[in-house]
RNA sequence: GGGCCGUUAGCUCAGUCGGUAGAGCAGUUGGCUUUUAACCAAUUGGUCGUGCGUUCGAGUCGCACACGGCCCA
């Protein structure tokens, strides 16, 4: 329980619209239970307006139809109600005058936000409105807090990321953008499902955090007395199972990685991450391509997205780029020499204004210079191919140039949004990276990886050729909510914790 | 980590040159009762993010801190 609560809770410390409502409240514990659970619900609010929406003033009053309805108070205007459902909203007409003495002192102590069940018949206003001719409605419960102002609504950032459920009783745009992720998540798995893939689960705590390269949470196990890892990625543990004999498994849920907040971070992310024995990236390109363009026509109605202004466009064929080609295109005079040339490379690296550590490979470099020039000019769903080896440790090497790996990313509207590749399934040339991983962590780099003895052995019983890949839910979902902060996608997003 | 901006009533916001706090909404009371952000009349409500300082006097000026937003690394 935080001091915040424990506040809250001193009535003399409450404010006074809290006080009025609580009065009201105990006012009503006199009478009967106020929190009753036997009001059943009927119909929703879309389903009346669905079935009856169509139909004028006079055919309705023939019609004489039935139904019970439950909601919260959002609106008040006079004898109407109008009450919100998880469907959306619909008018009540009640006229107090209507009701005997004794309900109507009670219907007019009734507050926004607070929670009614109505029954009664549906009917048009004079103004032309949907609504329900309230028979008979009660209290279900009573709301304690005063809910924003009905008009401008709740716009302060911090107090809709904090209390969430406030900014989805009063933002329709909040609401439906969670209803998006909700339809994003479920398309993605059947068509996951439909293409043969077996959806596991595999650790998230982890002796050896593997898979990406990323600073992860520690936390300890106490009866084991050992120290644990917050899963950075489920990669090492889907690879055991294609080795296993699952040849198509699939994840979809929480990675965590310790790095700072922003409104592309959050330090627990949901990731699709899957793989597929007997394919490799340029078939995961394909899959993704063709799983994108269904998933939004499917949640969106069309392939065509707006964000922050700008057209996206799932239909078109998506680009493929190589990544020194695509420097060179964007990077106005780089050419490919002074790309694959050490000493040049490095120059111009620091002419862009880059600190270049020692250890940085040419690879390390020229990736480093498509992060600072190219990425964000990706606006259309573009492939970048042909990465570095040196920046892909557990990517298998082009057979042509063992320089770069079979690897892609996908970036949408200046954003990394996938990142897939062959896997690289040679055990001695995996132990291999593993040692240079290591040594770059012994050299003070907290981001590099732990030697995996035991994913080694499982590469060693043989995992059959094979590509994964790994897509960012939370940031596929802004994309397609025109979201500009990941926040705006979680429906709890981390906040660091208020004190006074 | 750095820069800029913000924090005033439950919500959304004003607040002039430093002179003791304002509006709309909601709340309360009354009226009206087929309205559309309902309307009319009256009315309640504030430790101005926190702390320190300057000043006769600070929402306002200065410093520090907290939280948030945007940009940069």
């Amino acid at each position: 329980m935080s001091e915040e609560n424990g506040q809250a809770v001193n009535a003399e410390e409450e404010n006074r619209l809290i006080a009025q409502r609580r009065e009201k409240l105990n006012a009503l514990r006199e009478k009967r239970n106020p929190f009753p659970n036997d009001f059943r619900r009927e119909d929703l609010a879309t389903d009346i307006h669905a079935a009856h929406g169509e139909k004028d003033k006079g055919t309705l009053a023939g019609e004489d139809i039935p139904v019970c309805v439950a909601g919260r108070i959002i609106r008040k205007r006079g004898p109407f109600l109008v009450i919100q459902d998880v469907s959306g909203q619909i008018q009540l007409y009640l006229n107090i005058k209507e009701f005997p003495e004794e309900e109507r002192t009670e219907i007019k102590s009734w507050d926004l936000g607070d929670i009614i069940g109505a029954t009664g018949k549906v009917f048009r206003t004079d103004k032309g409105e949907l609504s329900v001719r309230i028979e008979q409605v009660r209290l279900l419960t009573k709301s304690l807090r005063p809910l924003p102002d009905k008009y401008k609504g709740l716009t302060d950032t911090e107090v809709r990321y904090r209390q969430r459920y406030v900014d989805l009783i009063v933002n329709e745009e909040s609401r439906d953008t969670f209803i998006v992720r909700s339809k994003v998540v479920n398309a993605i798995r059947a068509f996951m499902t439909d293409k043969d893939f077996m959806e596991v689960e595999t650790p998230m705590m982890q002796v050896i955090p593997g898979g990406a390269v990323a600073r992860p949470f520690i936390t300890h196990h106490n009866s084991l007395d050992q120290d644990m890892y917050l899963r950075i990625a489920p990669e090492l543990f889907l690879k055991r199972l294609v080795v296993g004999g699952f040849e198509r498994v699939f994840e979809l849920n929480r990675n965590f990685r310790n790095e700072g907040l922003s409104t592309r971070h959050n330090p627990e992310f949901t990731m699709l991450e899957f793989y597929q024995a007997y394919a490799d990236y340029r078939d995961l390109m394909a899959l993704t391509e063709d799983m994108l363009r269904k998933v939004t026509s499917e949640v969106l109605g069309t392939g065509k997205v707006m964000y922050e202004g700008a057209e996206i466009d799932f239909e078109q064929p998506f680009v493929i780029l190589p990544l020194l080609e695509a420097i060179v295109q964007h990077k106005e005079g780089v050419t490919m020499e002074q790309l694959t040339d050490p000493v040049s490379a490095k120059a111009l690296a620091k002419e862009i204004g880059m600190e270049v550590k020692d250890n940085w490979g040419l690879g390390k470099i020229q990736l480093e210079i498509f992060e600072a020039s190219v990425e964000e000019k990706l606006q259309q769903p573009t492939f970048i191919t042909e990465y570095p080896t040196e920046v892909s440790p557990l990517a298998r090497r082009n057979d042509d140039n063992s320089e770069i790996s079979d690897r892609f990313e996908l970036f949408i509207a200046g954003r990394e949004i996938a990142n897939g590749f062959s896997e690289l399934n040679d055990s001695e040339d995996q132990a291999e990276r593993f040692r240079a991983q290591v040594e770059e962590k012994d050299a003070g780099d907290h981001e590099a990886m732990h030697f995996d003895q035991d994913y080694i052995t499982a590469l060693e019983y043989g995992m059959p050729p094979t590509a994964g890949e790994g897509i960012g839910i939370d940031r596929l979902v802004m994309l397609l909510t025109d979201s500009p902060s990941i926040r705006d996608v979680l429906l709890f997003p981390h906040m660091r914790p208020q004190h006074d």
